[in-house]
DNA sequence: TTAAATTATTTTGTATACAATATCTGTCTT
DNA sequence: AAGACAGATATTGTATACAAAATAATTTAA
């Protein structure tokens, strides 16, 4: 027998779908034919089915109700909330990192923003956004608290809050970066905690204008 | 036509599933026979099978790979995460409320506590954890961030969390939601999310000592 | 030429069907 | 009597079927 093990469809489905919506296959605001889903992933319309309704769940689809599934579009307002929930998970996560991490796994933050030299040309910045993206993620997933490791596996709330791109200049965040790595070689946990915090909650300032001038 | 309305068949599927876990009809460590219940909620396999799997994603059910779906179980170490997720959460969620609400509003919180007088009998002590809970779902449901509230509906940490019962005793916790209150009544925005984090790790502590010791 | 009404088409939501696995039961062997 | 096997039963995962609702296309009426 030489096909395919796919033991678990739904499963792979969800992946799927879920990384169509993360890149972009799927547009922000297009409407989700299941059936059109269905035909281009090769199967039948019940995992799909299955799949709209967890990610609808999940904030990544969103349900009208008459009207059908649409991709979620966010706004401003989705994105302050975003990183109001990121300077509360990634705070605590940092906060319990220093206390029971090695020296060696925290030297991981290290080297993370080597590289860059201000002020960063349009290239620059792409990888800086990456690094930024990179850095906080890192600070999810060290925590060892499996809760939030998978929240941000489900929801990808770090992810998500770059669709816009970067919300301040590396400018104004570099030396943030840099003041909240410093206090974690210090071990100095609950300095590190508020540093990440006013940093996300800054940034959710910037977001709270945008909204409410363009939204 | 004097048929019920259920437009949403799986909508009211998934709260009656989850409900029947949160509350004990389906108990934890139990396999979850999808047919019967699906018999026992008068439906199709179809919206059991859906709800199942999202239920899965949310961690309400474990799959044990080739061989079912087991009501989560919930261990010491689960509940030392949902402490920290708790600090997290309810800490940013209270250092936005106190900038952002009405007096009005914040007062909500001054009378919760108001009638425990300290020893409490077992009685008393049922009171209290009621109480202790409506104060923690209160400063979820009150910060306006609908990706944390979202997040406490679906996930129901804040409930999850006292399913072994208190952790601390009254005599221990009383005076520190007593501190809470003051921070907020002072609109003291840092302190009252330093309290309410403090708070949730020395709970967090006595389940990691738990989790050591009986797991 | 619009607007309203009618019909056809598509898309949902849910039930049913069915093959592939897994679980149980009882019999047989040692 | 304990373990191994075979057959029967139950449970999964996924596809298909189908009625009800929504959308689009067409016709009819003002």
């Amino acid at each position: 027998m030489d096909k395919i093990k796919n033991d678990h469809l739904v499963d792979l489905v969800y992946e799927k779908v879920k990384q169509m919506i993360l890149d972009g296959a799927l547009i922000p605001g297009e409407k989700i034919n299941k059936i059109e889903l269905a035909n281009i992933l090769g199967v039948s319309i019940t995992p799909v089915n299955e799949v709209v309704n967890r990610l609808t769940g999940e904030k990544f689809i969103d349900k009208i109700n008459g009207s059908g599934y649409f991709v979620k579009k966010l706004t401003f307002e989705d994105l302050k909330d975003f990183f109001a929930v990121r300077a509360g998970l990634e705070g605590i996560a940092i906060r319990l990192c220093i206390n029971e991490l090695s020296d060696k796994k925290l030297n991981e933050f290290n080297n993370i923003f080597d590289k860059f030299i201000l002020p960063l040309d349009e290239e620059e910045g792409k990888r800086y956004l990456k690094a930024d993206q990179r850095f906080h993620e890192k600070i999810i997933n060290l925590c060892g608290n499996s809760i939030i490791i998978d929240f941000n596996k489900n929801f990808n709330f770090v992810m998500k809050s770059y669709q816009k791109g970067l919300i301040r200049p590396p400018e104004e965040t570099f030396s943030e970066h840099m003041e909240i790595i410093n206090a974690i070689k210090e071990r100095n946990a609950q300095k590190a905690q508020e540093l990440i915090i006013s940093h996300h909650l800054k940034s959710r300032e910037v977001l709270k204008i945008k909204h409410l001038k363009y939204e």
